[in-house]
DNA sequence: GTAATTATAGATGTGAAGATCTTTTTAGTG
DNA sequence: CACTAAAAAGATCTTCACATCTATAATTAC
């Protein structure tokens, strides 16, 4: 359900939305959240397609969130990047069952509705501002961000 | 989440639910639920591996729901043959968050609850007796249902 | 016993997602 | 302008779930 490829890209936006309009490059970003640097940058293509960050080429270019973090949500994110799949109708097309969907697919179909409702109802904002734990982004410690503010970039 | 080799899983037990004891061969579920014979083989094994079924071989051998469809849910199905993931730790495993998990994916991991849950509530038996439906099996007509049962076997 | 039927086991093939690499385009700097 | 930094684009490689195939073991019928 949440592939690798949906994985990084959620690092990367609650990264980024930590960053505060930093532009951060492909290179930093998969270094801070631990992607493989080449394939992150095809993932972020996809979210500046999506429009949840924004691009700029060049030197000082890198990556920026685009939007309120309050305001995106963790299924835009999954879905910029691999489309959230639910059960559109029952896989074997048979003629009788053209519209909608056999007891068991229905069932199936509906824990993807309460999953995706779930996936939904979470922003990135609130990620970002959860409480009650050292670290505000997922796994990197309080002192390395420290050291990477206070030091270099 | 419901991978290929689950959905051909939950197929076959609800097929085989709905036959009242009548054993079955791989190759005949194989050809009701639409599956590739050679692999539903392979899934079937999963599913007698975890006692959800009862195998028989040599002549009139086959397969046969070993338990009460009422007390199997879909759930159980899908870890027989494809393990359900939950997220045990923070992918990244940095050692400052070793014991539980950074907001994200306290929140993936959340997602992917509310989905165990909602796979667990759901029984074969409540697929099997669900009203208002022209099949009772997935995707199978009941004629094709009547047919088979009135001529051949 | 032999032959037929069926599940079981394991080796092998295939395709799509994941990952990498190279080239091109864009933007800033001196 | 030339030079450098960085994203965009697309070709290619790799890996794993999905699928197939072949051989073996168990059961029944005769």
């Amino acid at each position: 359900m949440i592939s690798q490829t949906a994985e990084y890209a959620l690092r990367a936006i609650v990264f980024l939305g930590n960053q505060a309009g930093e532009a951060c490059t492909t290179a930093q970003l998969a270094d801070e959240i631990d992607a493989p640097p080449s394939y992150l940058a095809k993932v972020m293509k996809g979210l500046t397609r999506a429009g949840i960050v924004g691009s700029q080429r060049g030197l000082h270019g890198g990556f920026t969130l685009a939007r309120n973090p309050c305001d995106v949500t963790v299924l835009e994110v999954v879905n910029a990047v691999d489309a959230f799949h639910r059960i559109p109708q029952c896989p074997l097309g048979r003629p009788a069952h053209t519209s909608g969907l056999c007891p068991l697919h229905r069932r199936l179909d509906n824990v993807m509705a309460v999953a995706e409702r779930s996936l939904e109802q979470a922003t990135i904002g609130e990620v970002l501002e959860e409480p009650g734990l050292l670290c505000t982004l997922p796994c990197i410690s309080r002192s390395a961000l420290n050291a990477k503010h206070g030091a270099s970039v």
